[in-house]
DNA sequence: ATTATCTATAGATCTATAGATAATGC
DNA sequence: ATTATCTATAGATCTATAGATAATGC
């Protein structure tokens, strides 16, 4: 991994590239793991083989470094999702299905953080950690209120008789469930005592939106 | 809130209580706010208006304060969760139902925190802050785990048919979804345009059983 | 000529401790 | 006498910048 055993790049333009990824690599993991204030530009710095200044000379300060982690990838995943909504949404016509709208909501995402290795899991997990923090909180809302506000549309039309609090209460706890499993702490590992893994997104694929599905269904029928 | 306008406590087994009392108070908030490296021994001790270092005298060091505002609470509530657990076990007999089981687990937290105050519902967002985080993880297996191990068994004692799998990742999706709610970030709020509210723990306890209990039916319906 | 990278360092923290002072306790 | 609280400070960071050096670009 070291930066002295590789062969340098030829162009200036392929040295700056190739450094800014690193740096944005290394700042994602340490972030996912640390958050904002538990990393240090240093650690960055060490972690890519450069030295800190470096990191100032790319990205200003260490907030900014932090926003550009958040958006590199916020817009493969927000537009790869908005596209599976469309799709399905022009499928189903008049009669989507919950279920239906989840799986282009969840499976899709799911599917990228896993099929795209270790970079996007640890974008995941970057998001899941920053996802309830005051940091977080307004990346979130301005990178993906469009595609949340999409899904949350075509749930009401497949429940067309609920209130929007139900749809909205329903959203949240869908949203909780996907960050716990983006997180990857190891609890479940634990807790099973190695039964079900943090990293087995499948296994999480091949239940979230059925059970989620389930769960809307269930708001409609009051006690 | 300051403290030289308050009348000092009288005996010195007082002053010590109601200063461990603040520092931990002061601690939970901001590190409910900012985690653990958001928050510095100078940030608690301002708070609270003493000087850093009493902070060091009753905590030795930060670490260890970090542990004791998770453990201050998290016997209250793991002790209510279980007799509530224990309590339905015994009314429900031989078939219990995974929404009984649900209820005594989530209802009763989200009362504990609604009904206790400020203080509770910081501590709720201390919990959710720290539970995707490597400081936190320990401690939640530490504190949380029989609870949630007897949830678990009555789960399954509810669903005989149902692989260890199917339980524990339907625990995983509850914890998920109860996190997102104790965190309090707003997003909710946002989203909805004002509509559902962040500490509307009522709506929520409104919901979240029935909601998590349907999804834990819908894994038994294989496709 | 321009851009990537490094050296050196200022200035501002932060944690933690030693030791002094002020208040209660017997 | 003992315990709570404060003063002073060491030592170790951390962020950020100015300016030097080394590599590509034309």
């Amino acid at each position: 991994m070291s930066r002295a055993t590789r062969k340098k790049p030829r162009s200036k333009a392929e040295q700056r590239a190739e450094s800014i990824e690193q740096i944005l690599d290394a700042a994602e993991f340490l972030f996912s793991k640390n958050g904002l204030y538990g990393v240090t530009l240093r650690d960055v710095a060490k972690r890519v083989g450069i030295h800190t200044t470096l990191v100032h000379y790319y990205f200003q300060d260490k907030q900014n470094l932090f926003e550009e982690v958040f958006a590199r990838r916020a817009g493969v995943t927000s537009g790869r999702r908005m596209a599976a909504l469309e799709a399905y949404e022009a499928e189903a016509g008049e009669t989507p299905t919950v279920e239906g709208a989840l799986r282009a909501f969840l499976d899709t995402d799911l599917d990228l953080y896993y099929e795209g290795g270790e970079h996007w899991m640890n974008y995941a997990a970057f998001c899941a950690r920053v996802s309830n923090t005051p940091e977080g909180a307004e990346l979130m809302d301005r990178h993906f209120d469009p595609v949340v506000l999409k899904l949350v549309s075509i749930v009401k039309k497949a429940l067309p008789h609920y209130s929007d609090e139900d749809i909205f209460w329903g959203y949240h706890f869908v949203t909780g469930a996907l960050m716990n499993t983006l997180a990857r702490t190891g609890r479940i590992d634990r807790l099973s005592d190695g039964l079900c893994k943090s990293d087995d997104f499948p296994a999480v694929k091949a239940r979230i939106a059925r059970f989620m599905a389930a769960g809307f269904m269930s708001l409609g029928t009051k006690v």
